[in-house]
DNA sequence: AAATAAAATTAGATATATCTAAAAAATAAT
DNA sequence: ATTATTTTTTAGATATATCTAATTTTATTT
């Protein structure tokens, strides 16, 4: 099965849109997700559904089929090697990568992915610390670590928190730290385990270690 | 001045027609080269003309204007790199580069070609001996001469091919002939052209002129 | 349940890139 | 200098991907 450049960038669309627990996705979404008109995506949605990667009834969205989440799977997967070969070789900083990765991702070569792969010394996340999949389309479970665990300079994702106390989410909307947040380990106090982070490369928070313990966190 | 893939395709196309002496290139030369057909090449030149990268007048063939060439070198250079790119770091054999360089070639973005120069260390030729122009289009050319056209006992190296079909270049290999090999010319057929050559001051092989005229040295 | 609003689709355009078949222009041959 | 041949261009199709405007279908409100 062969896709073309902008019918991969819509099964992707449709792929993250399904991934966010809606039963299916409409028109009117993926338009917007793919900053298009409704119309185009109507359009598209008889070709994908003709290609037989998306099941498609008139009027009422769509979902994703399991040969449709394969190829989706695999465009996300060149999407995410190319970010990583970006920032790590080409030292990219991690929030240039998203357009030009945008672009790579469409090159037809399986060979040449399976050896970027490789020569990234096969990556399992990405700059952001999204997961890449595996060539079968497979995503390893994202390992979490609690911030007081991670090393000077590793940077990460706050994914999510052990004490969901309202308390303890009031603290962490005080100091600009949420679920989803880029954070970077800048330094860790040896004497009482606490540490100062980086949240989205600009605001720098101290926290304890006990609040550190609390917040986990996927590695990139 | 934004080209399209298939435009940028058709000004690389004449650009390397317009570098084999003539003083200028016709409609079919150019479908030849493109593997199109002659009224699809008309269409395109009308496209090219009107973004002034060349000079056409109908039924007379077409000229590259200086902006033209610019952009051609562009390409070139973008082509070039990222060969070097798929051979040195990804360990792509020298014959299988050539397509997804054809693809990796139209990526838009500046920023990405000059990190990548940097990264692959500023090559001055790429795989197939052919010289990487720079960002502003300058080429650091070396006299060549095919093999066929040397003198006995003219001593060389071999720096690029004429045909890099795959087909070519599987017979390089067979041979034991590769871009980089030290050359001896030890013999020549005056009957019909062929010739003996020396290579790496070990192996002797035996090439029709055929071949030998499509294996390009530089002299020592 | 009828009226209204919202969402989705179709109809008809535009732009790119290609093709085949017909026509026009340039070149070559008698 | 006509005629024939080759080359090139145009006219008219097809396919992709997009748009606006109009229409249709579904969902919501009264």
């Amino acid at each position: 099965m062969m896709l073309t450049a902008a019918e991969e960038n819509y099964l992707k669309a449709i792929y993250h849109l399904s991934d966010e627990g809606r039963k299916s996705v409409s028109t009117n979404d993926i338009a917007a997700e793919m900053k298009t008109k409704p119309a185009s995506v109507s359009d598209m949605l008889r070709k994908l559904a003709e290609k037989e990667v998306i099941n498609y009834r008139k009027y009422y969205g769509v979902n994703i089929t399991p040969e449709g989440k394969k190829l989706a799977l695999q465009t996300i997967r060149k999407h995410r090697l190319w970010e990583v070969f970006l920032v790590d070789k080409l030292n990219f900083a991690w929030d240039e990568v998203h357009e030009v990765a945008e672009e790579l991702e469409h090159i037809q070569s399986p060979l040449l992915i399976q050896r970027l792969d490789a020569f990234l010394n096969y990556p399992k996340f990405d700059p952001h610390g999204d997961p890449i999949p595996d060539e079968f389309g497979d995503v390893r479970a994202r390992p979490r670590i609690a911030l007081n665990e991670m090393e000077i300079n590793q940077a990460g994702q706050i994914v999510a928190v052990k004490d969901s106390s309202a308390a303890f989410l009031r603290y962490m909307d005080k100091v600009g730290a949420y679920i989803g947040a880029r954070v970077k380990i800048l330094d860790k106090v040896e004497f009482d385990g606490s540490v100062e982070i980086l949240v989205d490369q600009k605001k720098s928070i101290f926290m304890s270690k006990d609040v550190a313990s609390n917040i986990l966190a996927i590695q990139s």
